[in-house]
Formats: C-alpha cells, structure tokens, sequence
DNA sequence: CTCACACTTCACCAATGGTC
DNA sequence: GACCATTGGTGAAGTGTGAG
C-alpha cells in the first residue's frame, strides 16, 4: 500500500526529491506513532505535530509542510478507498509567522564587494544585485546568453525571459570572461582546471563565506532578489514591472515584496523617526 | 606525499511558487 | 484564498585538485 501511494505520486508526476521528502516524513511518524494505519486517528496526528514542535523545535513552516504530506497520504488512502475517512483531513493548516525579511543595505552590499579575491566572484555578486536572478538561473547561464546589456535565463519550467545588467556588472563580467583560459560554455566556472560549470551550492557557500568575513549577517543569494525587488517597489517602479523582471508567474508573489516593503518603511519609522 | 582549498554531496529544514 | 508541489538554504561530511 505504501508502495502504491508512491507509485501513484510519480505518476502524478512528482519528482523525486519531492518523493524522497514524503517517505523521510511519512517514516518518521510511523515510526513514532507504533499504529496501524485503520487506527490512527486526527489526534493522533496533532499530538505527533504537537509533539515534534517541542521537543524538535521544528519551526512552524516545517509543521506545515510535514501536515501537508500526511494529509497527500491519508487523503489517498480514503480517496483509493482503503480508508473510511482520512484523519488528516480535520487538521487545521498550521498558521504561519509572518516574518519581515530585510534586504542587504548598500553598506552591506559594498562590504561583501570588498571581500571578494577575485573577478569571478565579483561578477557573480554584481551579476545577482543588478538582475535579481534566481541562484539556479545563474548557473544556468552560458556566456552566449549575454547580449550588451541584456541577459537570457531560464527559469522554472523552462521559461525564458530577458534581465538587465547595469553598467557595474557589465564592466565586472567583462573583466571575468576576459580573463577566463578555459571553452566552457557556462557563464560561470570553477576557478580550479577543469572550469567545470559552478552548481549552486558552490555559489552559496561563496556568499555565505563572503559574509562572514566582511561581518554580514546572513548573507545568502536569495538575499540579493529580495534587496532588488524591494529597492525596486521602494524607488516606484510599477509592480508589473517588477513582476516581469524577476519572472513570476503571478502577480501575487509580487506583492509579498511590496507588502515587505510597507513592513520595513515602519519598522523603519520606529527606529529612526519616532 | 600531504595539506589547504574549493567546491560537492547529503540530510534535513524552510520558504516560495502554483493551482484549483 | 485554501491547498499542494517544488525550490531554496544550511551545516557537516566528503572529495578532487594543485601547491609546496
């Protein structure tokens, strides 16, 4: 039966890094829960979340996720008909914090330029502040994607679209791919033989190295859409805009960022006016 | 050979993105 | 706007490369 829920989920066409997740999750609360699976009922499932947050300290993002797996689980279970009634279905979506996340100040910005030791990452952190790519666009990229002051990426699902880079990035990316000895196509390369293509992670730990050393807190990649989304909302340009240069779908994952905006304008006020 | 470095991989947790 | 899928972030351990 296990089996066939997953099965059932790739064909669904999950992936399975997504399937990977369910059955680490699904394992673990069966594995705590000692029941049978006709036996397990909707308190058994708060308890477990319940229990989990205190004694995991597992944030409530995490709990939710968690819930949504079960709830994919016993809600097939009823749907295929092995169960009566799913005891998921009654639990409520764990609420979420909302947490105001702040951009990198300029200071910041140029702290982390400063730490930098050579061209490579230099370009990486002018290509990311004046785009506002995801990391994994980024690596992506190939040096043809490059036309003057315009790059192609890709984003979810294939996607194309079209970012621009300021003069700044494009004075550093120059500097970086002139310098470059190696023919790989990618934008962005190893800085030891064989120049393979850089994976994200690679970039992450760059930053977050970065970070420390220039005395930067929480200094991740993502950091750099969020300061240009939100430098771009601040200085009033229309959030359709926005939209089309940071390549969402919906409009509605635009407005996050402006609503941020408003959170920090107060916060803001609060520390420095009142 | 060995050691530091620059990533990569893994396992887990957190957050964003998308759809109905 | 509830609900669900997928991507992003992070710390620790692992790995290949090249300098000394």
């Amino acid at each position: 039966m296990y089996n066939m829920f997953f099965v059932s989920k790739k064909v669904s066409g999950l992936s399975m890094e997504t399937l990977n997740y369910y059955g680490y999750v699904l394992q673990r609360f069966f594995h705590e829960i000692q029941k049978d699976i006709k036996n397990i009922d909707t308190n058994d499932i708060r308890y477990y979340l319940a229990e989990r947050a205190m004694r995991d300290n597992i944030s409530k993002v995490t709990q939710d996720n968690e819930l949504r797996v079960l709830k994919s689980f016993f809600n097939w279970q009823q749907e295929e008909g092995y169960l009566q009634h799913s005891p998921a279905r009654k639990v409520a979506k764990i609420k979420q914090d909302y947490r105001i996340k702040k951009p990198y100040s300029e200071i910041e910005l140029e702290k982390l330029r400063r730490e930098t030791t050579n061209k490579r990452d230099l370009a990486i952190i002018d290509v990311l502040y004046s785009t506002g790519c995801r990391v994994s666009e980024i690596v992506k990229a190939n040096r043809e994607d490059i036309a003057g002051d315009e790059l192609t990426v890709y984003g979810k699902g294939g996607k194309e679209r079209v970012v621009y880079l300021n003069p700044k990035a494009i004075l550093t990316l120059t500097e970086y791919i002139n310098d470059r000895e190696d023919d790989n196509e990618a934008l962005f390369v190893h800085l030891r033989r064989p120049h393979s293509r850089l994976k994200k992670e690679g970039i992450e730990s760059m930053i977050c190295e970065l970070g420390k050393r220039a005395g930067v807190k929480k200094a991740h990649p993502h950091r750099f859409r969020r300061t240009v989304a939100t430098n771009a909302l601040n200085r009033g340009m229309p959030m359709e805009e926005v939209q089309q240069l940071l390549g969402h779908n919906d409009i509605q994952t635009t407005s996050i960022y402006a609503k941020s905006t408003q959170e920090n304008v107060k916060a803001d006020h609060k520390k420095y006016v009142v």
